[in-house]
DNA sequence: GCCGTTTTCGGCCCGACTGTTTTCAGTCG
């Protein structure tokens, strides 16, 4: 099987490749179609398995011969054309593309001059001394490639956004109280909400650029400069992070906001309808000539060039500028619009707090309702709950809800489970339980290894019993740590539409789970969501802003979000099956 | 190599910074 990433590794080498000769619009070209294909929710391979080649071409950015190649990749495991290129300089692009300031051009010409093929050769060639009399190169080049060695190692893998949040605050915190500066924004994939980021974007506005830079550069934090000019400087953390800062003009905010942002291909898009209306759009403004006819706010950009304002989350060049043009974009989910959080623990089981505190801490918050879903008894590790403690939770919280309407609440304790889904696709508790429990929630916490075929039966069959309400954290990947268990989320999706299944938006940050991608699979197929914090802590049950995020970046609306939907309607919702 | 409310041919996003250069190529985002 041939994954969409494997596809566009090798169509980006390419392109890479063809960088390295002095080709001047190929590149582009495949490193057009690389990200299109990276961005398709669904399999390129299974596109042309049920299509063909002209169902490879529908690909925006796919054409004759791409699509050639990409079948003869999927066809045979190899591209011939990659193979020829590859021969002709044989390095390991991936590795030495790792070193910053190393693009293609370099790449060859240390190849040609000293060989170098690797990461490995790099490192002898700088300990030999070689690279500093090299025609284009120099001592600052080899003492570059020296610290990019360095950091490849320890090379800052990317972090859900959420654990960025303190960092990017407290650097904020500092450059506010820089004299001359008026505002510092995150941009970026953090802007974006990405569900992980791989370097911290700040925009401030300021007319002292030197004041900023100095303050930046000069951070505690930091240990390796990599670049500082006039308006824009770039350094390299001690954790292995790198942040990007640019200072421009009040005038210009909007527009740099809009450049900061990104992405990248959003950006280009932009850029090119700016052309077709015979302007030009760059980081200080949206020019007509030399006259500036936008940039203040990013509002006034998306206007001027004829299209609705578009949230950041939705930028990422996949379909949203063709909606903003004809002013159809969706009305995405808003921030405040989920209302109760439907998985909690506690300390009856894993969760650090008791069901009160959780209740409290969650009113504190603003929510109307959370759903107390404890494990079940075959997660041992978690002191799960067996059917008489989980009765006797069901009385505690009974006679909490008594107890909290008398006090003037306007606040409910939802009886709820994850219970266990055994090997074979059983649940953990008796239906006749599960029937009382306001919210059953089932999730998979064992036997991961099942083969693909396997682990989607039981997971299937868990999903069908009529008791079953929320398939919690559906492809249990843990970010950073582990793959999900192979399932056929494509299957999956499908069966919670067939059931009525409640597919979950797990907003605990190293899950987020399920993916953007998924969620707006499951948008364009009438799947119903949930997003809920899995909480464990009572700091963790603001996470759910996460999961919204999430659900924006899936596309997902207020319909698509059964906690976002008045409590008695998403109740009866729930009970329905 | 791709693409079309300006095009089936002739365009292709834009600018900052660095290092190695005496005016610019390469890299990055």
């Amino acid at each position: 099987m041939i994954s969409n990433a494997d596809i566009a590794k090798i169509l980006r080498e390419i392109s890479e490749y063809l960088g390295m000769e002095s080709e001047p619009f190929k590149p582009r070209a495949y490193e057009k179609a690389a990200e299109a294909i990276e961005s398709l929710s669904d399999s390129a391979e299974a596109a042309y398995s049920s299509g063909g080649i002209d169902a490879l071409k529908k690909i925006p950015g796919v054409g004759e011969s791409i699509a050639e190649k990409i079948e003869e990749f999927i066809e045979t495991g190899k591209i011939k054309y990659y193979a020829e290129l590859k021969a002709k300089t044989p390095v390991e692009l991936s590795e030495l593309r790792r070193i910053e300031g190393l693009g293609p051009r370099k790449i060859k010409a240390l190849y040609d001059k000293l060989g170098i093929k690797n990461l490995k050769d790099l490192d002898k060639a700088i300990a030999a001394g070689k690279i500093r009399d090299l025609e284009g190169f120099g001592e600052k080049s080899e003492i570059k490639f020296k610290k990019g060695l360095e950091f490849v190692s320890s090379a800052g893998n990317r972090m859900p956004v959420a654990y960025a949040v303190p960092l990017v605050e407290e650097i904020r915190a500092r450059l506010l109280k820089v004299k001359g500066v008026k505002t510092v924004v995150a941009a970026g994939s953090y802007r974006r909400r990405r569900e992980t980021i791989g370097d911290i974007d700040l925009l401030v506005i300021s007319n002292e650029s030197k004041r900023v830079t100095d303050c930046f550069t000069s951070m505690p934090e930091v240990a390796q400069i990599l670049a500082s000019g006039e308006t824009k400087s770039s350094v390299k953390l001690k954790t292995g992070m790198d942040v990007d800062l640019r200072v421009v003009p009040d005038e210009s905010y909007g527009a740099a906001l809009n450049y900061f942002t990104g992405s990248k291909d959003h950006n280009v898009a932009l850029r090119e309808i700016a052309i077709g209306f015979g302007l030009k759009l760059n980081e200080y403004g949206l020019y007509k000539g030399s006259k500036l006819v936008a940039g203040k706010t990013e509002e006034d950009i998306y206007n001027t060039l004829k299209l609705s304002y578009i949230p950041p989350e939705l930028r990422e060049n996949t379909g949203e500028i063709e909606l903003a043009r004809k002013g159809k974009l969706p009305e995405i989910l808003q921030y405040g619009d989920v209302l109760g959080d439907l998985q909690v623990q506690t300390n009856w089981t894993d969760g650090a707090h008791s069901i009160l505190q959780m209740a409290e801490a969650a009113m504190k918050l603003g929510r109307k309702y959370i759903a107390i879903t404890d494990h079940t008894k075959s997660l041992g590790v978690a002191n799960g709950l067996d059917e008489k403690r989980l009765r006797e939770q069901m009385r505690e919280i009974d006679a909490m809800n008594v107890h909290l309407s008398q006090a003037g609440h306007d606040f409910r304790v939802l009886k709820g489970t994850e219970c266990d889904i055994l090997k074979d696709g059983r649940l953990d508790l008796p239906d006749s339980l599960l029937a009382e429990l306001d919210v059953v929630g089932v999730s998979v916490h064992s036997n991961f290894n099942l083969s693909r075929e396997e682990q989607t039966k039981r997971v299937k069959r868990a999903m069908a019993n009529p008791h079953a309400d929320i398939f919690f954290h559906p492809t249990g990947r843990l970010i950073g740590k582990r793959e999900g268990y192979q399932v056929d989320i494509d299957e999956i999706i499908r069966h919670a539409k067939a059931t009525a299944t409640v597919l979950e938006i797990n907003a605990f940050p190293e899950r987020s789970d399920l993916s953007d991608q998924n969620i707006r699979k499951c948008v364009d197929l009438g799947v119903k969501m949930s997003i809920d914090s899995d909480a464990h802590h009572m700091d963790h049950l603001s996470f759910i802003e996460y999961g919204i995020s999430q659900a924006r970046r899936g596309w997902a609306t207020k319909r698509d979000i059964i906690n976002a939907w008045p409590f008695e309607k998403m109740f009866r919702f729930l009970k329905k099956s």
